[in-house]
RNA sequence: GCGCCCGUAGCUCAGCUGGAUAGAGCGCCGGACUUCGAAUCCGUAGGUCGUAGGUUCGAAUCCUACCGGGCGUACCA
């Protein structure tokens, strides 16, 4: 399709200069990649449309008297009028091309790739880390990391299509002020209690200290220099506090663990605060003798950002603890030595631009080069309908709690449509189900955006949402399992693209061959969404289709065998995209 | 105060490297199951694209100001 875009830019560019070679006039434009393409409004208009008005200036003419130069001027070319028939529309010349050629070739394209099609070279050779998730070890996952987790799985599969070598890291935020806190609630208020003691899953267990420090340290001032206290300790290497930090980190890490198998999420390296935040204190020192940084009266160590109209910020305490900003230094450090990349992406939360936007600029300062191939790819908040959410209020959507939801109410659709018997395993179905709802719920929406997560609707199966995209698959999968079914029936029957003349199905062949510029477009925007609205609108479109015209039971068996074709293209390439989304595939559901 | 982000249909979101009548889902109302799976399909209604200027042949899209909202501006992360 590209190709014939390029063709028709070619034919067009030829017909506007040898038009304005005519009219004595320069047509201002030099090469033929510069000529717009357009799609018609509607498509009985046509294929591509050119806009006339950028050359009415030059033309000294209206641009709908341009339009008629150039299709009289195209009319004279016998390739042209074999290749499509033109149309004015006002400014507009409209082109309708015979695609049955380019259909006949994508169709066997998409389906002797198979998942290969739509795999692009745009950033072939590049080492790209990417880093997402990050949780913290005193409480378990909530709605905003499972926004964090989709989106972070999601780009580091979109950068791997667009041709990159990929690595996924996840970097535990096992240490810090907020870490003793819930250590320091368990000690004073957990005694002999465990996760399995009160059979609470072990993230949560933590998480439920973390929750009673809070409400401690309102009564109790002590609390918060108990913490700090904490912390010093830990950093010390104090032998009782040490083994309470291993074991909660333990049962933390272990929970979440539970939490990434259960909605898919894995890493290709896993990066530990307490290991990296060492060698960013010796970095911050380093700093300080090489005068990149300067020292309160108080031992604090600062850094002056006024070169950069930002303020300054401290980078290890009075007392010698470190901050987020110290381990963050050693991280990135530590993660170019591990894998010298091109390219390092943080997913993490629009609030922390600020940090980010001074972690870089420290980097540079401190003398690596690649502080500029830093980015922090920001995503907006998770609010709820009412508002945000409030630890305080009780109405933190908590991770594991919404999964179990989901696959509860996929459940009962299921069984209430009797196809509980149809399915291979009921319970694998539903989770299935579930996990192509919220992926696809919590990626259609442009990262850098805020979103409204609500319930109900992200529970619906219904209209624009996972399930439907799932649906049209395994609709698709059914057709073709009765065509293998009654193969016989089509021996040496051969497809023919040129049987394919519906306006629905030329649609579908032009979306099949656009799929591998939407792999390139998400990769260059770092935006699952336009993946997403793709996948939408070709089941869509296919579904409309396939309501309307016979497939297997038409009575032109080679328009049967033809069309066949084009649907197991569609599903290849639905397939393709929901692998990329993170929407599992189901051959019945 | 300063910095960044966002204002598109009742709600949730697309569209934003400027181009023909601004799209979809949900919801509302109305149709289609003896037919390849109705988790489907079709139709109706619903928008001065926050406001005002500017650039342009042309602005939801680019620029400026203002209004409204969010986030940040921590020895929390």
């Amino acid at each position: 399709m590209t190709a014939l875009k390029s063709k028709w830019q070619e034919y067009i560019y030829n017909a506007i200069t040898a038009a304005a070679t005519k009219a004595g006039v320069d047509a201002g434009i030099d090469s033929a990649d510069k000529i717009m393409v357009g799609n018609p409004p509607k498509p009985e208009m046509g294929d591509f449309s050119f806009a006339m008005f950028p050359f009415a200036k030059a033309f000294k003419t209206a641009p709908t008297a341009i339009a008629a130069m150039v299709v009289s001027e195209l009319e004279s070319n016998t390739e042209v009028i074999a290749a499509g028939s033109l149309s004015t529309a006002g400014p507009y010349v409209n082109v309708k091309v015979d695609i049955s050629d380019t259909a006949s070739e994508v169709l066997d394209v998409v389906i002797s790739q198979g998942e290969e099609y739509g795999k692009v070279e745009t950033l072939a050779g590049k080492k790209i880390m990417v880093e997402f998730s990050c949780p913290n070890t005193n409480k378990p996952l909530h709605l905003g990391h499972l926004r964090n987790d989709s989106i972070g799985a999601c780009i580091s599969r979109i950068l791997d299509a667009a041709g990159a070598s990929v690595m996924k890291v996840n970097l535990i935020n096992d240490r810090g002020i907020h870490i003793c806190k819930s250590m320091l609630a368990y000690k004073k208020f957990g005694g002999d209690t465990r996760p399995e003691s009160e059979g609470v899953k072990s993230d949560h267990f933590v998480g439920n200290y973390y929750v009673k420090f809070d409400q401690w340290s309102k009564e109790d001032e002590k609390a918060i220099e108990g913490a700090q206290k904490m912390l010093q300790d830990w950093e010390a290497g104090d032998a009782e506090t040490t083994e309470l930090w291993r074991q909660m980190n333990k049962w933390t890490i272990d929970g979440i663990e539970q939490t990434y198998k259960a909605t898919g999420i894995s890493f290709d390296k896993v990066y530990y605060e307490s290991n990296t935040y060492a060698s960013g204190k010796e970095e911050v020192i380093k700093g300080l003798e090489d005068d990149v940084f300067y020292k309160e009266d108080d031992n604090s160590i600062w850094i002056d950002l006024s070169d950069i109209k930002l303020d300054k910020k401290v980078l290890l305490r009075g007392d010698g603890t470190s901050l987020y900003m110290t381990q963050d230094l050693g991280t990135a450090i530590a993660r170019h030595t591990d894998w010298p990349f091109d390219q390092l992406i943080y997913v993490v939360g629009s609030e922390q631009q600020y940090h980010f936007s001074v972690l870089f600029h420290i980097l540079k300062k401190l003398g690596y080069k690649w502080a500029d191939d830093l980015k922090h790819l920001s995503y907006g908040m998770v609010n709820l309908p009412d508002g945000k959410m409030k630890s305080r209020e009780g109405t933190v959507v908590d991770a594991d709690d919404l999964v179990k939801q989901l696959t509860g109410l996929a459940r009962e659709e299921i069984v209430s449509k009797e196809r509980g018997d149809e399915v291979d395993d009921l319970d694998t179905t539903a989770h299935s189900i579930a996990l192509g709802a919220l992926n696809y719920y919590l990626l259609q929406v442009t990262p850098s955006k805020d979103m409204i997560f609500n319930p109900a609707e992200s529970l619906s199966f219904n209209g624009n949402t996972g399930p439907y995209l799932q649906y049209m698959g395994a609709r698709i999968s059914s057709m073709l399992r009765k065509f293998e079914e009654k193969k016989v029936d089509f021996t040496g029957i051969e497809a023919d693209a040129s049987l394919l003349t519906v306006e629905e199905e030329k649609e579908i062949i032009k979306m099949l061959i656009s799929w591998p510029e939407k792999v390139e477009q998400a990769a260059a925007e770092y935006n699952p969404s336009c993946l997403t609205a793709f996948m939408y609108e070709l089941a869509k479109t296919f579904s409309r289709f396939y309501h309307d015209n016979p497939v297997l039971k038409n009575e032109n068996k080679q328009l049967a065998v033809t069309r066949l074709k084009l649907s197991s293209a569609v599903l290849q390439v639905l397939k393709n995209g929901f692998s990329l989304i993170g929407i599992p595939f189901l051959e019945k559901m």
